[in-house]
DNA sequence: TTGAAAGCGCTAACAG
DNA sequence: CTGTTAGCGCTTTCAA
């Protein structure tokens, strides 16, 4: 009604209703049992009601030291499994606490942001280790994913040497022996985790790692097309029948430059990655991958942040699954 | 080093740097040109280092009363459509806002959380008119996609109409004359529009709108592979050969649907929607939908609520282009 | 060039 | 049951 009119206050309020602030406080707040009488609490709600009074968050903030908000640092949110995580992250939060997102890498610059950011806990993947010793003992963190290097630092995390393993197996057990892999080029731990894990099953099974260059691209379409189209004639050359991506998105983009190559999956080449996001399936042909649901990761790493800031300490880090669906994107390798 | 000692305040600054808490002020926050002698500044910043201070936001905010945040309210951030849209917010916002992601309906309940959220700045689709009259002169907000509905309120959107248009003329140019539509649950004003515009130019072509069932489901694969299988019997014996969705999300669970059934898909039916996210062109076969880039709203919607922000009343309203994209999944109908 | 002091709006002891 | 008072940590006139 009053347009651009002066912000109401709790003033106002204890004014209207002939009470003082603190009585205003109690009432706005839902602590009137038994502190209030019902009469007054009458009277205040009214007040409140004509003048449309609402608690300023920040002032109530500054008061109490608890600014009800959390922190999810992501990297790249465009990315599904960035935003599955988010959505998991926000179904456990729920009403109660802000979600700030903070799109940065937490492993390299950008960390002063973060570290200034007063919230009252913090998700991240890959934190730098500045990061959380400048975090501890402050403000509650967990680290998503992979634990973080060096550090016993609580987080939640994927049983991801299962699904290299599993991965590796079913490329091995199909008969190729010579296999690319396409990384991503941030090396978090992650990353670095699922393709060492798939390197050393590789080479206990055959005596040797991956075949061909080791290309790395962001993770997105365009960029992993690029690299795969580039990359081709160097792994064809090195007799390489099937690739691994780093992620979902990855291969997304293999399969296209693939197709125009005229390089026919699985036929030709076999491609396989991490992560499963809703689309997977749907791809032509749809992707073996191995599952990795970054909702579930978001949803128990925010009840673990949870408990952490109610101070109780964590408990053993949950792990999630990480189990290969073997779609239509692996085959035996062509016996030429 | 001090593990979860006191935090460090301005006070203790200025008391180590022999100066008042008004000087540290000034020093940190760089007006100190003029104001600070460089001798007092430099003890002031050797100070700040060796205690490791930084400002309070939460301090700040209520002193200077700007927060420094935006907050974007979408209904599901899951869907890559909006997590494109928030990538483009965040590319524009830069790290000089922090980002709160509100996750609700913001045309219905929840809407308290909107309102009371104290912001500098709001983004959101389809909100509720008592949001915009609540919020109008207190805090800038841009809706997104399409006006709201009675009001002049400043947004950001596509040339939907356009790209409606172009869609039923490519599907009547096949020689599609029963079409059906699978439209979304919520009922946002950018739904109603795709549909009704599409409907209104079937009319003037071939004198009656969609046809079969009007189907609607969640934007979700899941959910409209459900609904497709549903309604399919209905549609097929309405002699419809074409389905348009009111999203891809819709279309990757009609195509998935469709092959279950083993109905083939542009064979049997043409498919159509809108979107092109960017795996639409990976789907089997690949999608013909029309592109809106929610990037590109995104990055528009979060510059004009900068410059309205800053006082400077809203020009016209950027009007995003909404072109169509021809692939695979539209062909002539059989001519049985 | 610097400091004292008055808020910003709310909460939480502590009296009464 | 209710009011007084003292902060929360910072910014910002206004004097000195």
């Amino acid at each position: 009604m009053d347009g651009a009119g002066r912000r109401v206050t709790a003033v106002d309020v204890a004014r209207l209703a002939q009470v003082s602030t603190a009585t205003v406080s109690l009432v706005v707040n839902g602590k009137a049992r038994g502190r209030v009488s019902p009469a007054t609490r009458e009277r205040v709600l009214a007040a409140v009601d004509e003048l449309g009074y609402r608690v300023d968050p920040v002032a109530r903030e500054l008061a109490t030291g608890r600014r009800h908000s959390v922190a999810l640092v992501v990297p790249d949110i465009a990315n599904p499994y960035f935003s599955q995580l988010t959505k998991g992250v926000a179904d456990r939060l729920g009403c109660g606490y802000r979600l700030c997102l903070i799109i940065a890498d937490p492993s390299r610059a950008g960390l002063d942001r973060i570290v200034t950011e007063r919230v009252d806990g913090m998700l991240a993947e890959a934190p730098a280790v500045d990061v959380i010793r400048e975090l501890d003992g402050r403000t509650p963190l967990v680290v998503l994913d992979r634990p973080a290097p060096g550090t016993d630092h609580p987080y939640v995390g994927f049983a991801l040497a299962d699904g290299a393993t599993e991965l590796a197996d079913h490329l091995l057990d199909l008969g190729h022996t010579r296999i690319g892999y396409l990384d991503a080029d941030i090396g978090t731990p992650t990353f670095e985790f699922r393709r060492a894990r798939m390197d050393e099953r590789l080479h206990a099974a055959v005596g040797h790692g991956f075949t061909g260059p080791l290309v790395r691209s962001r993770t997105d379409i365009d960029a992993a097309a690029e690299a795969f189209t580039a990359a081709w004639d160097d792994w064809r050359a090195a007799g390489v029948t099937a690739v691994v991506c780093a992620a979902d998105v990855h291969a997304y983009g293999v399969l296209r430059a693939a197709a125009r190559l005229g390089v026919h999956v699985p036929g030709d080449l076999s491609v396989a990655s991490f992560d499963d996001l809703p689309f997977s399936a749907l791809t032509d042909p749809p992707l073996t991958t191995v599952r990795l649901s970054a909702g579930d990761l978001g949803f128990h790493a925010a009840e673990l942040l949870l408990t952490l800031m109610q101070g109780t300490p964590a408990g053993p880090p949950p792990l999630l699954p990480a189990t290969l669906q073997i779609r239509s994107t692996t085959t035996p390798p062509k016996t030429t």
